[in-house]
DNA sequence: TCAAATGGCGCC
DNA sequence: AAAGGGCGCCATTTGA
């Protein structure tokens, strides 16, 4: 293992260290220009997110590596304790027990300095010994067996994709971009304009009601439509869809092309498109089940839309991949609930788990058996959604029992985890409000809250297991995929997206990422579902546009 | 006048 | 078919 640490002149401190903790070489000072990867070496150092990105600009590739903020958060988590900080100097404080040092406030855009690493105080101490120390710490603290040991190297291989994605970028014909907000929106309009397209509708909009009407202020819509007789509580699409008004066509169509316009508009291609790259900042330890997140761009959030600018440069393709219904397949593992795992596995349900449901107690109905299952994942009590979660109820009670049980833990207070030991968070302050509602002399408002309080957290905790289990074994396949594309000569990994995933291959190479995406697949299943009958397939798919691969 | 909250909607 | 989980982002509104 090698300890790293960036210095604030721009050089790194470099120790060999063994597993253990313990210096294995004499420390050196040396350019980032010097800094060699052997290809099974394992880097420790305070945080992937910051130290990664330099050394990626001068074309080093890690292998592996321990991040010590990116494990401090899980353990942290695991002890109740989310967003206490990370760093290595907080870990040892922790660890000795004495007051944790609030990490240095730094500007926005500066170099990380030693001083992130061991606080202000720390004059003469030597940061590879602080790195070390901690890393000790954690392997104290980690010996939670070999699921855990699992997600940790996960995460930490997370880490390196998200810094290495972020660095390489998604293929984005600005070309292609600018023809679909031209066909859209029409001509690009001045600073702050509207475009034709958009102008003209509120034009419609007005001409509809009668009277002036402002399409991008929802409380000035909702009055236009209280005016001409429809009390509505939002303008949410799928309530306007359910009105019978001259206004509502054009209203619909703005909203569509008012958002492409501000979310994916000519300003989003100025600021996050260059040389046919989308670069976007993966944050892979930032959401609490341990879905990525991104910083800028909305990179998680590309429009079907738009997905057509998303192609191949000449000579690549990209091979586009998702795990198919993925989080029911989950539930059905962590749940044991052996009826779902037969479906999951069974004839055309490898494919298409909701189709498999259908047959088995919808009548056929897909579409009903996804909005059941849905509903049972999200915790939905009304509508359709909840109706059909009865015969779900019915026909897995093991996996149904199962959410259920994460519900009312969560209703209790309780933490429930992952399938790989991933914490969720303990109730906030709200819960004061909760505990005074439960009480025996409780007014009717203060029980309501309490009882909608509880309900919104046992319906998050409902989810958690299932979604956060899910990232479990997409994470595992995301670190598995990574080390083997190391093989392949000028394939990357360019995108990932909780479930789904693309490479840009060479197109002699995209049959064999394909496979090893399959195989990847496949492994993260048995690791992270060990003796489970479920199957988590993937659906690779050779494409030059990721709007082809559906 | 500015920052925080809200409404709405894109993705999973 | 309904509005139930997780996010990020924008424009508007609200409140200090």
């Amino acid at each position: 293992m090698l300890a790293c640490v960036p210095l604030p002149d721009g050089r790194y401190a470099v120790q060999g260290t063994t597993d253990d903790g313990a210096p294995n070489g004499p420390p050196r000072r040396i350019g980032a220009g010097e800094l060699v990867a052997a290809a099974d070496e394992r880097w420790l150092w305070a945080s992937t997110v910051d130290d990664y990105p330099a050394l990626i600009a001068t074309g080093l590739r890690v292998p592996r590596c321990h991040d010590i903020a990116a494990v401090e958060r899980i353990l942290l988590g695991r002890a109740g304790a989310f967003g206490d900080p990370v760093t290595p100097a907080a870990v040892l404080a922790r660890a000795a027990g004495e007051p944790v040092p609030s990490p240095p406030v730094r500007p926005v855009g500066d170099a990380p300095s030693l001083f992130d690493l061991t606080g202000p105080a720390d004059d003469g101490v030597d940061p590879l010994e602080v790195l070390r120390l901690a890393y000790q710490d954690q392997r104290r603290r980690a010996n939670g067996g070999g699921a855990l040991s699992l997600l940790l190297a996960a995460e930490n291989a997370s880490a390196l994709a998200a810094a290495e994605m972020g660095a390489v970028g998604l293929p984005w014909r600005r070309k292609v971009h600018l023809a679909v907000l031209d066909e859209m929106l029409g001509a690009r309009p001045a600073l702050g304009g509207r475009p034709p397209r958009l102008a003209q509708l509120a034009g419609e909009i007005d001409a509809a009601f009668g009277f002036p009407v402002n399409p991008d202020s929802a409380v000035d819509l909702r009055e236009a439509f209280r005016r001409v007789g429809f009390d509505i509580e939002t303008t949410r699409s799928w309530v306007l869809k359910g009105i019978d008004h001259p206004a509502v066509g054009p209203v619909l169509a703005y909203k569509e092309l008012a958002r492409l316009h501000s979310a994916n508009g000519w300003a989003w291609l100025d600021q996050w498109v260059r040389h046919d790259r989308f670069r976007a900042e993966y944050l892979s330890g930032s959401v609490v089940s341990g879905r990525w997140a991104t910083r800028g761009g909305g990179a998680l959030q590309i429009p079907r839309l738009l997905r057509q600018a998303v192609v191949a440069e000449d000579g690549y393709r990209l091979v586009v991949a998702d795990a198919a219904q993925l989080e029911p397949r989950v539930l059905a593992a962590i749940s044991g609930d052996a009826g779902l795992q037969a479906v999951s596995a069974s004839g055309e349900s490898k494919a298409d788990l909701y189709a498999g449901l259908a047959a088995d107690g919808f009548g056929g109905n897909r579409a009903s058996a996804k909005v059941a299952m849905l509903g049972a994942m999200y915790g939905q009590t009304t509508g359709e959604g909840g109706r059909l979660v009865g015969t779900l109820r019915t026909r897995y009670p093991a996996a149904m029992g199962y959410v259920d049980g994460a519900a009312r833990a969560g209703e209790r207070g309780e933490v429930v985890h992952s399938v790989l030991g991933r914490a969720c968070p303990p109730p906030g302050t709200y819960w004061e409000a909760v505990r005074i509602g439960r009480q025996q002399d409780a007014t009717a408002a203060e029980r309501k809250r309490a009882d909608r309080l509880a309900g919104d957290r046992g319906r998050f905790t409902r989810n958690f297991v299932v979604q956060a289990s899910a990232a479990d074994w997409a994470a595992v396949w995301l670190a598995g995929l990574r080390t083997s594309l190391a093989d392949v000569a000028g394939a990357e990994l360019v995108f990932f997206q909780h479930d789904e995933l693309i490479v840009h291959a060479p197109a002699p190479a995209a049959g064999e990422v394909a496979g090893l995406i399959e195989r990847a697949a496949d492994a993260a299943r048995r690791l992270v579902f060990p003796g489970s009958a479920v199957l988590t397939p993937v659906r690779p798919v050779i494409v030059d546009r990721y709007a082809d691969a559906k």
